[in-house]
DNA sequence: CTGAAAGCGCTTACAG
DNA sequence: CTGAAAGCGCTTACAG
């Protein structure tokens, strides 16, 4: 059988307290005692049961990380976010419990009160969002990773995704662009209120206006037919688009480039592209693009903070948003 | 506070052990008592407590499920395999424990020596995988979602890829096509020893030529350029290729579309092909293509019957090798 | 068919 | 700086 606090010691020689501050830091241990514990501890090999220790110290060390896989759902990205979140988490000694959707709100509630986990990261947040009713009602430490609509008691936290898009509006602006494109995600998921996405056309819109820019639009499925008639849409009949901003998946970006160049327009002689709130490497595409990148490791990293924080009792909620930054990949160049 | 089992007891008027028995079901309970119970239980809203349950019963009801995400790693596949196997454990009233690679090893010998999971899912599975050694070595209830090269003492399944890549060729050579190709992933991945696609390789080269026909191989990295000279030299320098298989990326199987469109190739009047071992939907392809497919589900949630089994002691190690189908798209037709 | 009680392995006041 | 002991909320022999 496994070591327990008892054989430790017994080997060290000293109370089972003594071993459990030992372990916690929770109050001094003299320095010969603590090698002692330290020893035995190694020798036998011993890690605190979790039961017992969740049990007794009403903590568990595991939160449960919520990402409904929907059918329009972009994978890797929602990959990032979860594994970011695994990560994030382990820094702070906890892991990580996988709730999937199918039990819907039942999952969540289940792993709350029966105390499995300490707390909940919520991803993918809609504007609408059950779980963001269900963390608020049942006041279990929680953070969302996404903006809902009501955030009244909530910690939230999230990209900017209103400054991510003034800022590529501002690039394109600035480099003298007047006739500027947004190729966006397929119309469903606007459609079913996934906040970012709104967020980021809206401003994107708003600021195009308010800059005295012409502004296109155009949500484009993940076929190359669907992306080609996006494309074109966008470009316009008399071909006068001379910014595009993308914000999308990967495979449908890289079918934009292949479409631009099927058109003999170069990047960025013909057109300055931007490759917006992007969770993969874009500078791996043919060209390379400049981007405003989504960091998945920013977000679940703060995320993760603002629930032990409440855990521990050191916060309360509150919404923040990180501030985007522009990389510069040469995609971008003033309008000719 | 949340309820506990003496406020159930409390309510329905019976001593602590009837309730525990009356949610376990391990000794019958008398038909009225039941029913005070579960009034008890639905009016107090109880749950028991994950910790006490896992301290007192030594099952704490939660799997892990170790995948580590490689560089170049194809992230939709690895993530439907991840949830397939919480979906499948939810089944069996498991939850789970998502362990990423930064730990290594580490984490999984800390969650298995704390007693947090009851058992280990493993997935993407080298030939030569340290995570199995260390299953082995630590006696720990397992199952290895592929196979490794040393599978002693292991609980193994996956789909049989050998017989997977003997359907491709055997459906090629059939129609009358003498030169096959496969189109396969990049050279990292076979030089780390992925044990699928290694089995799926040498199969396909062996079946072909013991079928008597011409084969070629190609390892694609994702690039359009990468694809567009991988398929050069399966089509050769006449041009000659008339069936191809592909076992890879949905993004690489599209580009490899894209190329035959270009050379003016259709499909299948002049080339047949076949999506072997695919996660993905290929109904959704242009054309939609003939396929193999690898169903996470299926794996995965023998995976999980396989560790539980080894968890309650109903059986112990073994291999499973899931046969493959063929599922028709009209992307093959005899040679021409 | 049901109950009283030991015990799972910890944490944390309480004492010194 | 350290120890003895209560108690966390369950499960499961042991008794009847």
């Amino acid at each position: 059988m496994a070591a327990t606090i008892n054989d430790v010691a017994r080997v060290a020689g000293v109370s089972i307290s003594t071993v459990s501050y030992a372990l916690s830091g929770k109050r001094p241990i003299g320095e010969k005692t603590r090698q002692r514990v330290e020893a035995a501890i190694a020798e036998l090999g011993y890690t605190p049961n979790a039961g017992a220790r969740a049990l007794a110290g009403r903590r568990t060390y595991i939160l449960a990380v919520t990402e409904p896989v929907r059918p329009d759902t972009y994978t890797p990205a929602h990959m990032a976010f979860v594994l970011a979140t695994a990560t994030a988490a382990r820094a702070y000694d906890y892991d990580v419990l996988l709730l999937t959707q199918d039990e819907s709100l039942g999952g969540l509630q289940r792993v709350t009160t029966s105390r499995i986990v300490d707390g909940i990261i919520v991803l993918d947040v809609l504007a609408q969002d059950e779980r963001a009713e269900l963390v608020r009602s049942m006041g279990v430490p929680a953070a969302l990773v996404g903006i809902p609509d009501d955030t009244d008691g909530l910690a939230c936290v999230d990209l900017d995704f209103g400054a991510a898009a003034e800022l590529a509006v501002d690039r394109l602006a600035d480099a003298g662009h007047e006739v500027v494109g947004l190729l966006g995600h397929p119309e469903s998921v606007y459609e079913r209120g996934s906040n970012f996405t709104l967020r980021f056309r809206d401003a994107f819109l708003a600021h195009a206006a308010r800059r005295g820019l012409q502004a296109r639009f155009a949500m484009p499925e993940r076929t190359i037919a669907s992306v080609r008639s996006a494309m074109d849409r966008l470009l316009g009949p008399d071909r006068d688009l001379t910014g595009l901003v993308m914000h999308g998946e990967d495979t449908v970006q890289m079918r934009a480039l292949d479409v631009l160049r099927e058109q003999g327009l170069s990047v960025p002689g013909d057109v300055s592209v931007i490759s917006a709130a992007a969770t993969f490497d874009t500078s791996t595409f043919t060209p390379p693009l400049d981007t405003v990148p989504l960091i998945a490791e920013q977000s679940c990293s703060r995320a993760v903070e603002l629930t032990i924080a409440q855990i521990t009792g050191d916060a309360g909620p509150r919404v923040e948003l990180i501030p985007p930054t522009y990389v510069e990949r040469g995609s971008t160049a003033p309008r000719r």
